[in-house]
RNA sequence: GGCCUAUUAGUCAAGAGGUUAAGACAUCUCCCUCUCACGGAGAAGACAAGGGUUCAAUUCCCUUAUAGGCUACCA
């Protein structure tokens, strides 16, 4: 019996060829620089720090080529497919302003000619290609059960020879096509293996874009290439959309550089042309042992993107985060280029690291805060509103009320050559600015850091004699400090810090101590932004009322 | 066990056969100063180990070590 005829009753139902398809998926019509490459992830709803990373170095490469970036999902291992898995992953990407030319805008829908564009609707191209292979004897139907191929497993482990299903040991491989042909037809189930060609003693070549010449052995292995529920593996599936959607370039984690030797012995024995690969270090993280591991979407939170919308880390400062990551050369450019933004940087594969780097979280709320402080305070506001209406809708209808009193705290010591550098994420705004609100005021609970002078008769008297006497809304900040001082000679401590710092002996205090009370009696904080401003933007009627608590 | 990758300070990293081995985050000190922050000036801190090749190696080669990944009808 001939490959053909085994093919026909593999795949029965197979009615175009692998020439149809290629009519179907024309070479596209881009610059020979253009680089089309996709983000291809399995739709478990959210997407991975990692993921984010390779997505948006792939997304700047095509752009920046006037290639293609466009959407697939890899929904072959049903057991991991989550409900709206696609929307979640969409909505993720799409903070971060990330959109596809093509590919999967939904669970249902979809733009671009090259599609489908969910692995599970293109099981008949699948088995289209499958066919070829068993016709060309590339490949045959496996028929081995879990348990024969765990004694094969145990029997090299025991004779120390290599794993896997391949030479000899590849059962299936040496069946007759009648015997074949025959078990199929009882219904016997069955997956489709590879029949490599490949010698584990010779070597392949890639150029990897990162990492450049990487020798790997032949590929051996009689690699399952369809699932006996029909669904192919990552691995055929891989070779044939990216041959057929015409990717250019393959971004991927280097948990991938393995099983490249059997991507390349399927392209070729298709007679397509391999793609370039770029395999990226993996992000880590510490484990709590000091090890090192790959980030997990199981154990850690941080690892999904969501996580930094959550804690309201804007996700312009998450992408320079990322930058930095990606490309080695890029803190130096932003430092240069302040003026500039993300965009205009170009980015080069040559500057990426190949090691794994550790997650370091510190610093990305250190670019997190870094950012912030530049922007304006509206658009501040902006982005704390839309975060609070999510994260924290109480503390948004009180923003959503006092909207100018709000972008005028937001604005204490801020358009300036040096704005201060209070706010690491829209979270960490309520925290640090609580007390400008009567309503926070009257609810949280106060600890009041009084440092210096501790006596609640004192601290009366301070501060009364300082609202009463020394306190003019309308002072400019000269004149408010002079009266400030003022105010403290009268209570007889030093107005002048210098003269303090060299007799401290000869006072009770200096004008630090005293504004210090004025600020813990009207924030209960010792350390905040300027005096003045904060005094500025409370009415009197707040500012006497809040002697009363103490 | 086999295969692959990586290894410059606590972290991220630049770098070239001959350098005082960049820079950033974190740490510390001092200055500025009404507190904090900002800013400024400093400090401390690294080429995994051993063999080669070479006049010279942290840089090239080999070995070892360590870390990570893969070795599934997961991706």
């Amino acid at each position: 019996m001939t490959n053909k005829e085994l093919a026909e009753v593999m795949y029965p139902n197979v009615t175009k060829t692998i020439e149809d398809y290629e009519k179907m998926y024309p070479k596209r019509d881009l610059d020979p620089k253009a680089v089309v490459t996709r983000f291809a992830p399995s739709p478990t709803g959210f997407v991975h720090m990692g993921s984010l990373c390779s997505t948006f170095v792939g997304y700047k490469v095509a752009k920046q080529t006037g290639g293609v970036y466009y959407l697939r999902i890899e929904d072959t291992d049903q057991k991991r497919s989550v409900e709206n898995g696609i929307a979640g992953i969409i909505n993720d990407l799409k903070q971060f302003n990330i959109e596809f030319d093509e590919g999967a805008t939904g669970e249902d829908s979809e733009v671009g000619n090259y599609g489908p564009y969910i692995q599970t609707k293109r099981i008949e191209i699948y088995q289209t290609f499958a066919k070829w292979l068993v016709e060309h004897d590339y490949a045959y139907p496996c028929f081995c059960k879990p348990e024969e191929l765990e004694a094969i497993r145990t029997h090299q482990e025991h004779y120390k020879e290599r794993i896997g299903y391949y030479g000899r040991h590849a059962k299936c491989r040496y069946l007759s096509n009648e015997e074949r042909i025959e078990r199929i037809k009882n219904g016997e189930p069955f997956v489709l293996r590879l029949k490599s060609t490949g010698d584990f003693e010779k070597k392949v070549v890639i150029n990897d874009l990162v990492r450049g010449k990487v020798e790997y052995p032949e590929n051996d292995i009689d690699h399952v290439l369809i699932k006996s529920d029909g669904i192919p593996v990552y691995h055929f599936a891989h070779v044939v959309d990216d041959h057929l959607m015409r990717t250019t370039h393959i971004l991927r984690g280097e948990e991938w550089m393995p099983s490249t030797p059997l991507h390349i012995e399927l392209f070729q024995k298709f007679g397509f042309e391999v793609p370039n690969y770029c395999h990226l270090g993996l992000v880590m993280k510490i484990d709590e042992d000091g090890s090192r591991r790959k980030l997990s979407k199981r154990k850690d939170p941080e690892a999904a993107v969501s996580y930094y919308a959550e804690k309201g880390i804007p996700s312009e400062a998450v992408k320079l985060y990322l930058m930095t990551i990606a490309n080695s050369n890029f803190e130096g450019w932003m430092d240069q280029n302040k003026d500039k933004t993300i965009d205009d940087f170009t980015f080069d594969f040559k500057k990426m690291s190949a090691s794994g780097s550790l997650f370091d979280i510190e610093k990305l709320y250190n670019i997190s805060k870094n950012y912030m402080a530049n922007m304006k305070a509206v658009d501040v506001y902006a982005g704390l509103k839309n975060w609070a209406e999510t994260y924290d809708p109480e503390f948004w209808q009180l923003i959503t009320k006092y909207q100018d009193y709000t972008i005028a705290i937001l604005n204490i010591e801020r358009e300036q050559k040096k704005p201060r550098k209070d706010f690491d994420c829209y979270s960490s705004i309520k925290p640090t600015i609580w007390y400008m609100y009567d309503e926070l005021f009257a609810k949280m609970e106060k600890n009041y850091e009084f440092q210096k002078i501790t006596d609640k008769e004192e601290i009366r008297k301070i501060f009364n004699l300082y609202i009463e006497k020394y306190y003019h809304k309308d002072d400019d900040k000269e004149t408010w400090f002079n009266n400030l001082k003022a105010c403290t000679e009268e209570l007889g401590y030093a107005g002048d810090m210098k003269a303090y710092k060299e007799n401290p002996d000869n006072y009770k205090g200096s004008v630090a101590d005293i504004s210090q009370v004025i600020r813990v009696v009207l924030t209960t904080k010792c350390t905040t932004p300027d005096l003045y401003e904060i005094l500025k933007l409370l009415s009197d009627e707040q500012i006497k009322a809040r002697i009363e608590l103490i």
